[in-house]
DNA sequence: GTAAACCTTCACCCATGGTGCAAGGTCAAG
DNA sequence: CTTGACCTTGCACCATGGGTGAAGGTTTAC
């Protein structure tokens, strides 16, 4: 596919695509000798990705670093595996925050 | 206290807290003839709420509308109730896609 | 051969969440 | 009665995040 039908059946648009390819969010497509960038269906799925990791809060940058890990598979080095736990503490912790918000507006609605 | 003391204390710059009182954030304090404001111990558990909130990833603005709704109290309009639904419906959307991306580093770390 | 879609680069934009003066008023200590 | 710390308002500026637009040039499709 090229950048106009991904970003016709994702919703996302082209020039965005491309910023995303730049902040390292989306990995450089195959070109062919035109120059035009070629994508397979995975992008799809990806930028899904993206936007529900948005959704969640966490920032591009963020979002790259998983989506780098996940890309490169198996670096079995625990750098790596360190900045994976930090990031799942960091999750919980803002689960738990919004558990306490829960009640709090649970609380205000039954009153 | 006065704002200094609130500030030393909560650790939340003065300029910081007058910035919160014009965003709606903290009710306007009560100030002496000097107009210097003058606060209640009640205004360091507000600050600490408005940090917590802010980690959750709360904007400004739906954390001063959660803290307008508490103060008011019991203004009984079905707006207001909807409103309130409305907010935990986003809370809990948020800790639904959290609790995703939590499997995704979960899955990531264990591999 | 022309219109639509693509390319790059660079600049600009909007929202959030502050932060920093400037110019002045107040208060407590010495 | 002055000095210094603390307070006031108002306005301007900044950083980060996440795009968006326009210019100027190629490629593809009809």
């Amino acid at each position: 596919m090229r950048i106009g039908e991904v970003a016709a059946v994702s919703g996302v648009p082209a020039q965005t695509i491309r910023y995303y390819e730049r902040r390292g969010l989306l990995p450089a497509p195959e070109r062919g000798t035109s120059g035009y960038r070629h994508y397979e269906q995975s992008t799809l799925t990806q930028l899904q990705f993206i936007r529900s990791a948005q959704a969640a809060g966490l920032t591009l940058v963020q979002i790259a670093s998983i989506l780098t890990l996940r890309r490169d598979g198996a670096t079995p080095c625990t750098h790596v595996h360190s900045l994976l736990l930090a990031k799942l503490d960091d999750v919980r912790a803002r689960q738990a925050t919004l558990a306490a918000l829960e009640d709090e507006l649970e609380n205000l609605i039954s009153r």
